[in-house]
DNA sequence: GTTGCAATTAAACAGTTGTTCATTTCTTTT
DNA sequence: AAAAGAAATGAACAACTGTTTAATTGCAAC
């Protein structure tokens, strides 16, 4: 029962949530107009509604695709390593992760107040099981200086700022960073100075 | 010379400025109509050009000031402390001043991209005199393990992060943030774990 | 109380917005 | 080739955008 060839929607659709995710992320939810949207995939405004209920859907669902996939691919890495070595793998999984989704996780904390509440309430769920996450991994860690939340949300902060400056083809490659972060990230969590 | 009783513009203007933060702030510059902050002053849309030459001036106006303002408070505070001491007091000053400003520090790097190129360089360079200043802190402190710039940054994205979860009346008050903060910015900086 | 100027209004401008829908075009199945 | 169904169009919708301007109001000085 599997389908063989896909319908013209089927192919539209990525196209669709990729024009969204590229205008979005460059101009803001506010000023991305359907029209543009539209434009960029080379069809009238009108088709758009084939593919997305309204212009808030579009918004809602790349979040929750981006926060979705973001923890799928955690659950797929975790096994990895135990105490300090498991904090060495989250700081390098969240780089690389976030490194390869520049738009995404730009319109994930960019947009937020554009979400309606109830759509920004499930993406604050499933930011919140993220933050978990690290917290449980300090936990083990036997991090107990400082607040525990605290820490997380300090690491977490620095290790997303990372995207802010990073550039492809700079100063600096991927893994030298991400090594450097491992780094400060020990320090940070650890007993004294 | 000086000014008696200053002119109904005068008394206005600052009331413009406070409505445009507010509101640009809270739902986000291209989600705020003139008429809104009008509204919010009290007065007719049109009214409101006597006070600014148009939208654009006025986000690029509440974010220069904002900048400026950090820089030269920075200014009365920096002579205080020598070596790591003097990391701690910045480390206290900029949690403290911007938890003294939460939306003019929301607006300030969440509308980057609503300003025109000129106006964006401006602050481009603003901000890039405030990481200087940490940069050199940190090199005056004799840290030099790992990448200056990226220690810089790593440490600031940290502490403007406090601005996204920290509350007045919730269960930690700010001092206590700020010296949280002073530690694990010290041993984020330290030589070794 | 009149003059003069600053402040404000209300209306108008030419666009744009998200969304709907009858109509047309394209693709697939028979 | 005909029929059926999906996909896309283009026009229309009412509402809203930033900004300008002639006309009006409010207030201070004389």
């Amino acid at each position: 029962m599997a389908r063989k060839s896909g319908s013209s929607s089927e192919k539209t659709r990525p196209l669709v949530r990729a024009a969204a995710l590229r205008l979005f992320a460059r101009d803001g939810y506010a000023a991305v107009s359907m029209r543009q949207i539209a434009a960029e995939v080379g069809v009238q405004a009108g088709a758009l509604y084939r593919y997305t209920p309204d212009k808030q859907s579009l918004l809602f669902e790349l979040m929750q695709v981006h926060m979705e996939e973001l923890l799928s691919a955690w659950a797929e890495v975790a096994a990895e390593g135990k105490g300090l070595e498991r904090l060495d793998s989250f700081v390098r999984f969240h780089i690389h992760h976030h490194m390869d989704r520049v738009d995404a996780v730009f319109i994930s904390y960019m947009e937020l107040r554009n979400l309606t509440a109830e759509n920004f309430a499930v993406i604050e769920g499933l930011r919140a099981d993220y933050e978990q996450i690290l917290e449980r991994i300090l936990r083990d860690c036997g991090v107990t200086q400082d607040d525990g939340k605290m820490t997380t949300l300090a690491v977490l902060a620095m290790l997303t700022g990372v995207n802010t400056w990073f550039r492809d083809g700079g100063r600096l490659n991927r893994a030298a960073v991400a090594e450097t972060y491992v780094g400060m990230v020990r320090r940070l969590v650890s007993a004294s100075g």
